[in-house]
DNA sequence: TCAAAATAACGCATATATGCGTTTATGTAA
DNA sequence: TTACATAAACGCATATATGCGTTATTTTGA
């Protein structure tokens, strides 16, 4: 892919990261209270893959934040 | 997929399509500016698939909006 | 009503996200 | 160190997004 699509891959990544931190989750906390595999929490957060608006959605209902500020970087 | 997770691929749909409207731009118009192929952007505008953020990035960039601007809905 | 533009709705091949498991590596506390 | 928790890094099958056409349908303006 493009270079700055693949930078803003990396940093949607990142913030996930920092967010699901923020709120004393490991990734394993996330993927249940997501209902999705570890290692798809695992991929996304390295910018691996470009994640659909359907993770987005279920994510970001497990971190109680609206998808907005997932994209808030 | 899920009921909600339905609800909220029609919405952006919906909104990507206002916002694209209110740029006075067809179809033709973004996907040309994406560089994208117009029926993709018939479908996330349908709320037929759930699109990636690699492609909510180019359309955002077309738009000259942030991803954030894509779910203020 | 007519013509043109815009959008919807197909089909199909390919790329990639997802789901699930296993193994390796890294960090962290006792 | 040792044990444990966490994350990374694999492999593999399946589902789905993408890309690119073509054809219908709808909308819009003259």
């Amino acid at each position: 892919m493009k270079i700055n699509e693949e930078k803003f891959v990396t940093s949607f990544g990142k913030n996930l990261r920092k967010i699901r931190k923020t709120n004393n989750l490991s990734q394993e906390d996330l993927a249940n209270d997501a209902d999705m595999p570890i290692s798809q929490i695992g991929r996304i957060e390295r910018g691996e893959i470009k994640t659909t608006i359907g993770t987005l959605f279920v994510i970001a209902k497990a971190l109680n934040i609206s998808v907005k500020d997932l994209f808030d970087f």
